[in-house]
Formats: C-alpha cells, sequence, structure tokens
DNA sequence: TTGAAAGCGATACCAA
DNA sequence: TTGGTATCGCTTTCAA
C-alpha cells in the first residue's frame, strides 16, 4: 500500500518515488522545462500514465507566483440573449488560450455583484470581465486592490477602471431617434425593462429621447417593466402601452425579443405594421434572420464583443499592448416594420 | 515597509501581526470558529477592514481537507437556447449555496468534453455537471477517479457514471410521432442538426420514427445539417427538405427555434400552415409565449431542469440522500400548427 | 543531469 | 483563550 494523500489522489512525489527519482525531476519532466536525460523522460511519463496522474494546479499557483488560469465572467442573466451570446464569445476565445469562465449571474443589481466579486477575487483569478460600468464603491476598492486585468464591456466607457470593451448605447438610442423622427413619427412610445442600476439600456432610451425631442417629436410613454428583457414582457408591455397612450405612432423597444413580442401583440389585434404602427427594435437577434418583414433594429455583434473582451484579457496577460477602450461599433438596420410618413 | 507576499496581497499572517495576535488565533476570528475574546475578535476584524484583506480560498482548500466551491459545467453551445437556460438554472441554484460555475463550452464534441475536463479537475472543483451521458473512455477514467460528485443531464441516464438528471427524449420524439399519425399524418419529415456523438436530439428522432413507423407512416426524408440548431438553419433545411421530397405533410423539427424559422419558410412560400403543411417543434421556447399560433411541441422545463442538477449536486456535497435519477418530464403540447387530417 | 531544502497561505492538532 | 508546529502539492533556489 503506497501511502496516499487525504483526497485519494495520486500526487507528484508518488509519482517520482514510483520512477525512481526525486520530485523535482518528476516536476521538470512534466513542465516539460529540460534539463533531463530522454530516459529519465520516458520513466516518469511512464508512471504518469500508470497511475493516471493528474496535476493539482492549485497547489502550483499556490507555490509558484504564476496565476490561474481562471477569469472571472459576470453577466447580468441569461434569459436575455444577447448575454449569451457574449458569454459564449468570452468562453470560446478564453478557451483557445487555455483560460476557463467563472461565471457569476448578478441578476442586474450591484449588491450580487460586489458578492460575487469577493467570493471571485479569493479564488486568485488571473483577470476579470464584468458586464456593465457601474460598482458598488467596496466593489470598485476592491477592484483596484486586486492587481488584475479588469474588462468592463457592454458600456462603452471612456474612463474605465482598466479596460473597457463595448459600445456607445446612447448613440445607438439617438440614431435610432434620428431615423424615425426623420420618417415623420412623432409621438413615440418605449417599452423596456428596468432595474436598480443605470444600465445600458436606459442610455439608449436617453439617446432616443435626446433625439426625439430635438426633432420636435415626443416619446409620449416610456415604459419600464420589473421583469426581463424577452419576449412575453414585450407582449404585455405594449398593451399597457397602449392602454395608457393615445396616438403612439411608433414603438421603440429595448431590443429585438421584446419588439417581437410588441410586434405579435399588435398584428394579433388587427394593427398593421407600419402602416397602423411602427416597431423597432435593437439587437439584431438571431430571429430576425428568418422574418420576411425584417425588424428595424440595430446590429450589434454580441458574440464579436465577447471574443474582443476575451482578447484584451489574454493581451493584457501577456503584456501585449492592448487598448483601454474598445468600440465594437453598430449599424442602424432600416428594416420594413416602419415607413416614411412625410410622404 | 511591512513585509508583503509576492502577489502583493495582505495575508492572514499580516492581519494578525498587525492585530498582535497569532495568526491561528485570527485565522479562528475570521472563520467564526469561536474560542477567542470580543476583544479579540475586534482587534483582528479592525485589522482586516483596516488592511483590505480577502482571504486566499486557494490556501484553505489546499491546506485542509476541504473542497473548493467550484463546480465544473459542460454545456455543447450557448446559440440554443435551451441550453442558456439550463446553465441560468444551474448558475443560479449554486449561486444560493455559495458555490461557482466553471463554464465549459464543448461545441457538441467528446474531444473538447475531454481536454476541458482533464483542465477543470486540475483545479480541484467540488464536482462536475456535464450535459450528455456519453463520454471518451479517457474522459469516463478521469471521472471515475476523481471521487467527486457527477451529474449527467440533459439525456435520462438509469445508469449513470453518478448521478442523472433529465429526461427522455426517446419518449419526446414517440410521443409526437403517435400525436401526428393520429391526426393522419403518414408522410413526415425531419430537419435537425447533426454532431460527432449520438445526441439526445437523435433520440428524439429515435423515437419519433418508432412511432410513425409503427403507425404505418414514414418519414421520408430527415435531414441532419452541421449547423447550430437555431432559427435561419430551420429556414433553409426546411427550403432543402421540401426540395429533396414530395409529398411531406408535416415536418418536425429538433427544436423550436428551428420549427420557427421552418414555419416562417414556409408562410414566404405561400404555404399555409397548418393546411398545406404541419411544423412540429420541441422545446416550448419563450418565444411560444407571444406566438398567435401556438406551436405544437414539447414543453421541458430547462430552467427547472438545471436548478434540479445543482440541487442534487448540493445534496450530495452536503451529505444528503439524493437519487441517481431524477426525470424532469415532459409534457406534448398540440398546439395549432399541425391539424386534424383524419376528419 | 539530478536532488535537498525552503516556502507559498491557510488549517489541524496539540500544548500551554 | 491562545499560540507553536507540521502539513497540504508543488516550484524556486541552490548545491552537487
Amino acid at each position: 500500500m503506497d501511502k496516499q494523500n487525504k483526497n485519494n489522489k495520486v500526487s507528484l512525489s508518488q509519482v517520482a518515488r514510483a520512477a525512481g527519482v526525486s520530485k523535482m525531476t518528476a516536476s521538470r519532466v512534466l513542465r516539460d522545462e529540460g534539463g533531463y536525460s530522454e530516459q529519465t523522460r520516458i520513466k516518469v511519463m511512464a508512471q504518469v500514465d500508470a497511475l493516471g496522474y493528474l496535476p493539482n494546479r492549485l497547489a502550483t499557483v499556490f507555490a509558484g507566483d504564476q496565476s490561474s488560469t481562471f477569469i472571472g465572467v459576470s453577466i447580468p442573466d441569461l434569459g436575455n440573449e444577447v448575454f449569451a451570446q457574449v458569454l459564449e464569445g468570452i468562453d470560446r476565445k478564453l478557451g483557445t488560450f487555455g483560460y476557463q469562465s467563472v461565471l457569476g449571474l448578478t441578476q442586474h443589481t450591484l449588491n450580487e455583484e460586489e458578492n460575487w466579486i469577493r467570493t471571485v477575487l479569493s479564488w486568485q483569478p488571473a483577470g476579470l470581465i464584468l458586464t456593465g460600468r457601474y460598482h458598488s464603491p467596496r466593489a470598485t476598492e476592491m477592484l483596484r486592490n486586486a492587481g488584475i486585468p479588469v474588462v468592463e464591456i457592454w458600456d462603452l466607457n471612456s474612463s474605465p477602471l482598466d479596460m473597457s470593451v463595448g459600445i456607445n448605447h446612447f448613440d445607438c438610442g439617438f440614431d435610432m431617434g434620428r431615423y424615425l423622427t426623420n420618417l415623420g413619427y412623432r409621438n413615440l412610445g418605449y417599452v423596456g425593462t428596468s432595474h436598480d442600476t443605470a444600465n445600458a439600456a436606459t442610455e439608449r432610451l436617453n439617446g432616443f429621447c435626446k433625439a426625439v425631442e430635438g426633432a420636435g417629436g415626443q416619446v409620449v410613454k416610456q415604459l419600464c417593466l420589473h421583469d426581463t428583457a424577452t419576449y412575453y414582457p414585450g407582449f404585455y408591455g405594449t398593451e399597457q402601452l397602449l392602454a395608457a397612450a393615445r396616438g403612439v405612432e411608433c414603438i421603440y423597444y429595448q431590443n429585438d425579443a421584446m419588439a417581437f413580442g410588441g410586434l405579435q401583440y399588435c398584428t394579433g389585434k388587427g394593427l398593421k405594421v407600419p402602416d397602423d404602427i411602427g416597431i423597432a427594435g435593437w439587437g439584431d437577434l438571431p430571429i430576425a434572420s428568418v422574418m420576411k418583414r425584417r425588424m428595424t433594429s440595430c446590429h450589434v455583434s454580441h458574440l464579436k464583443l465577447g471574443q474582443k473582451a476575451a482578447e484584451v484579457m489574454m493581451g493584457r496577460l501577456t503584456d501585449e499592448p492592448v487598448p483601454a477602450c474598445v468600440d465594437i461599433g453598430f449599424r442602424l438596420i432600416p428594416g420594413s416594420t416602419v415607413r416614411d410618413r412625410s410622404a
């Protein structure tokens, strides 16, 4: 009976002993460090296979001054398809570098985020990717003290904690507001969701209102539901909005999923889109690719946003020069759920 | 200048020294273990705050025989909305227990899964939640040797490695096949995706074929695309299927997203649903909640599946008795994208 | 080319 | 109520 450690796992010393070398030599072989004979290498590797040795990376990080391959990734929620895409982009890209995402779903609250940051930092991650630019004071302090790279994504942040990858949401909203008012729309509505934190969707709404008001129009009703920004809230939000406000010619939604819900509500009620009412969304979700009536929206490559975030993180970790801010950009999609009313 | 460790992070001994106690005492205070005076507690906590001490959990795991709070979670991809929901259910539930998901997107390949398992095991996770019941031989061996709880989700597995939470996909397909043939459909088509591994979707197809053939019908064409199971592949897959096979009366899709894509293709081509052609999906995605024509589908609570997986994992970790198999169940949704043809 | 010893940050165990 | 010492699995450093 060979001595086993408490976890009943095979350790490096066991491999070394079985191979008849010191654990330092075994360590060198496993790290491919060089400085040993081919014969030694073979002996060690044979025992690695025979014993099914798996290194304990916790001990490695702990012993050396290298960092872990964890990247903490905070995401508000996955019910919103755009965030799922962002996460997919992040994790895939990190994976190509041999890094792993440690997930945190913050439910859009700074308090959840703070708690998660405290926990995840205790696991010595190599870096953090956080959705959103707003953090609690304590979270901010911990982030500063952590001494690891931090990428804030989603909202572009011109003065980030460390690095920022995102888009200008105000501009998205502004461009849509200008586009719609140029088409002749004057009485507009908005349906979205709200949380306890000022967020990107609010920025879009702000930009939208600014453009609409600047063009002599008005946002007659803004509905911010306490719900997830997906199909059904778009549906019932539209019902509420149309019941509460008269004369709304076009509705701007927080995203395409809500807009699609709204579209279904309107057509179900016999309203013709875009003749009776206009519909505009944001995000250009995959579902748009199969709709015969292209949704008026704003295209953003969520996957690319995630990939880029992972890239700047890896760039920083490998001491390459990386930009502090990366603007992913967006593109307005005219679509056919709105029409020219100025004619 | 106080001595700092290499990471420039505050360690327990620094807190202890600053508070004028031994690190054992400081350790006890921080773990709320009792066996110290209130005065001591106050001194220590004051220094924790002053120095901004964050524990290094790596060292804790390493020292004691407690395990980490990592749960490795493998998911095929997040472009498929159902998996995003499963992950959301898992991570939220784990979070309530103070555990974190370490994500692995395997892209539906056993090889990716094996590599990810090797890496994640080296971080000493408390347990693993894996999507799918098929693993490479080496992966299986590592899982057996790891000595940690493993929950296989998605396909119900009556003889799991350890524990299983899922549904019977064969039955889903079978029930749908029987339902459609009972309505009078005889010539059916299938559109889905395929990967290098036998998967749950294939099980559904098998069940479907079995029921259809048992009822004297036939699945005249099965299309398995090498793509992600989402809207657009459903759209173009339908085009391919209808071009390749004549007389298809109803198409069964891998999931609702693909079915929605197919529905859009059909209506776009002037085919009336369900008069000219029937459409059936699987999964009952959120988008179904806003469609005026309810999709004929199969309801599965993906969120609950994820939550349940996390629950049995936590049950095992806290030494509660847990069932080896949990069947989440499903419910056929008649919908209105198919019709009674036997009349 | 190889090995022995120290140490990473925490906890368990025993002694005071 | 406290503190000293050994220890976890590995790497760094220095010596042979």
